[in-house]
DNA sequence: TGGATTCCTAACGCATTCTTAACGCCGTTC
DNA sequence: GAACGGCGTTAAGAATGCGTTAGGAATCCA
């Protein structure tokens, strides 16, 4: 499952870095995204929602900390400031108006790559939602170690619940006692064909509708089991 | 009603190094906690939870990017690193192991406080979120370090704490005997599941209505314990 | 330095979980 | 149609893990 590439949005004027950091940006795998003004930047950053940006303070049209201040009103997207000005009041002036990190020219490619890659791990936490397997009545939330049955929570023992997620882990194909029994039991000698039949009887009570007539966890003759996924 | 000021720990070797930031640091309004070594620093970050770490990568004792490997795992304490050396691959490599920031010396203390700054921002999620934490009749107050249960406080040791506060920021997912022993006691070795009993019993006797039957702080047999966040 | 708090550790009883065995059912084979 | 193999079911003992208590060690603070 592949997430879109972070999206980087660049305000700046002069159409040569522009050139200089869209090679960087693109060729460290981001979507790029550029304004060579302050109002077309803000613009952007409403329209796009960009993951980081990259702000030039020596704009033409409006000031470099305006624009963070006015920025700053309604969104919390990481900002790297990047500017000629080396000054220290200038880096603490921009610094305490709500951006990120300050990078002086010139600077490396490299670093400001890595300075991006602290930026979006910063942004990053609390942004996903966890992953969740669905099937019929079945909700199953890896991420808590949780399995709900038509909303209702049913507890699972450690072996059970790792007997479980193997088999949704390869969901709609067979997977053989053998391998069921290694990835379960741990390849530990004296694991027995009996174990993966006695827990999957426990499993289909505890969450098939009638375990006697299983829906979901299919017996595979002489094979293995089986979790179906399509009706 | 004042919240205490943020505590900021400088690993550094150099005497007048030290001596120059404590200046700076306590003049800056914050508590300040030094250490000359890397084993040191490890151990008062985890005696203090400080909330900002100045690390020097030029250490005696161990190198800087082992010492962020081992406190990344257990801790996501923002830590500014302060460098003589100021090649490019250095900054990228203490940035990519879990560094926040990168200062080469020398550098003005006014960019230092206006980073230390940036970082406390980083780390206090909710400036405009809520810094309490509820759960039926408990109050968390982060912030303040309080605990109300019903309206009324409830006191807890700092490890009771810590484990508490844990869970709060895993709500509702399970977290492994491991987890919390590294996040709780550091990673100090000699920890062991025993402990987590122990103060797992401790906090339901303070916390739960009736504590042999714990409504939210629940036992995952084999696996973990989980705060549980729904009915 | 003394007192109080907090932490670590051991021991015991209880609950859960795992393992193992016995038995019944079903389909296939000879 | 009897024998066989594979599977499901149930139950009981064994093993493991957990909760609880308490006392001594370590630490902190005045």
């Amino acid at each position: 499952m592949s997430v879109p590439a972070p999206q980087i949005l660049l305000v700046e004027d002069e159409p040569q870095m522009r050139r200089f950091l869209r090679v960087a940006l693109e060729g460290g795998g981001y979507r790029y995204l550029e304004a060579a003004s302050g109002q077309e930047g803000l613009t952007l950053a409403v329209q796009h929602r960009p993951d980081v940006i990259l702000l030039d303070l020596g704009l033409p049209d409006m000031d470099g900390l305006d624009l963070m201040t006015r920025l700053r009103e309604w969104s919390r997207t990481p900002v790297i400031v990047i500017s000629a000005r080396g000054r220290e009041t200038d880096k603490i002036g921009a610094l305490d108006v709500g951006a990120d990190d300050y990078l002086t020219k010139p600077f490396g490619t490299g670093e400001l790559l890595a300075r991006i890659r602290v930026a979006l791990r910063h942004a990053d936490p609390g942004t996903a939602e966890d992953p969740l397997f669905t099937l019929g009545r079945w909700r199953v939330d890896l991420a808590r170690r949780q399995v709900l049955v038509g909303g209702q929570e049913v507890h699972l023992t450690p072996l059970e619940y790792r007997l479980f997620t193997t088999l949704i882990r390869h969901a709609g194909k067979v997977v053989t006692q053998r391998q069921l029994l290694k990835e379960v039991w741990g390849g530990v000698a004296g694991a027995q064909p009996l174990y993966l039949r006695v827990y999957m009887a426990q499993l289909r009570h505890k969450l098939e509708e009638d375990p006697s007539r299983p829906r979901y966890l299919q017996t595979e003759p002489g094979v293995g089991y089986r979790l179906r996924t399509e009706e």
